[in-house]
DNA sequence: TTCCGATTTAAGAATCATTCTGAATCAGGC
DNA sequence: GCCTGATTCAGAATGATTCTTAAATCGGAA
């Protein structure tokens, strides 16, 4: 088989691996593949996107083995799920805080980060609520990209 | 046809009406019930919620109609869409800024207030990405009442 | 190295939310 | 009342995702 890009030098590669042995999942090639080819994208990729991505290198992979191992993933805290809708899902392996900007033309999302607003801690508004395990933000408007579009398009 | 709960006061429905007219919508019975429905409920539902609700009082109501209809509101910016992700989508008739905690668990999403937030502004980090148009906090945990049946299952 | 249970593949079929199609109905203008 | 475009309805279609089954393959413990 074709090694796989090398990404155990990511930070998030030791954990993952660490993860996945304390889950008692084995370390697969199509596992390593899906995770890495995640890990190395910044543009939190649909499931089917990971698809093409993996085949580049791994031409049999089949589409549901990626749903079906980045369910498994998420199930057991070793990537996340990006829920900031769209009508397919999206993924992400960066697990640390960070928050994301949404367009709302090509559907892209980036990550950012905002100390000012991590350091707030959990708004007293909530207290009652229940337990909250995290708190994100969520931008919406249109990206550089598509305002360029959008002006060459009308003259 | 028996008559919709009286929802005239609620300060939206002003704004409602004339954004339909603005948008030459017609007001029909439809349209009317399927607003108000939304605009009395306070758990953001989804569309078969409000088919539901809907058809008690109009039992002809097809679940296509309320989609399409609560389509068209959004795209005249008369109801929002909630896009904390599920499987399905969940709508909200509050278009003020406000923020939502998300369950995990029964996937109920209420609303709160954070004024510390809101007049942070947008951040500096994100000045680059393009057109910002709305911010939004997002928290995710576990609500009480799931946090109570989780104990109460456990003894 | 051997072996067993976990995993993947292939090809479909099933599910579920949402959207589309075509016919029927309605509202308002003439 | 009649015409026309907007709207609704019921059912079919779509698209992402999951599941089924059976056969082939693989990882890793012993
Ligand atoms: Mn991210
Ligand atoms: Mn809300
Ligand atoms: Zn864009
Ligand atoms: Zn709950």
């Amino acid at each position: 088989m074709i090694p796989a890009e090398q990404t155990s030098d990511n930070p998030n590669f030791e954990r993952f691996q660490t993860i996945c042995r304390d889950a008692g999942l084995k370390l697969t090639p199509q596992r390593l593949e899906i995770y890495n080819e995640l890990a190395v994208a910044r543009d939190h990729p649909s499931a089917e996107d990971i698809f093409h991505r993996v085949r580049r290198r791994m031409p049999t992979i089949a589409l549901d083995t990626v749903y079906r191992t980045l369910t498994t993933f998420e199930s057991i805290g070793a990537i996340a799920r990006v829920d900031v809708a769209d009508d397919r899902a999206r993924f992400d392996a960066e697990l640390g805080p960070h928050h994301h900007c949404v367009c709302a033309r090509c559907r892209s999302i980036k990550d950012f980060q905002w100390e000012t607003f991590d350091i707030l801690g959990m708004p007293k508004e909530t207290s009652a609520w229940g337990r909250l395990m995290d708190k994100q933000v969520v931008l919406r408007g249109v990206c550089r990209d598509c305002l360029r579009k959008e002006a060459d398009s009308e003259g």
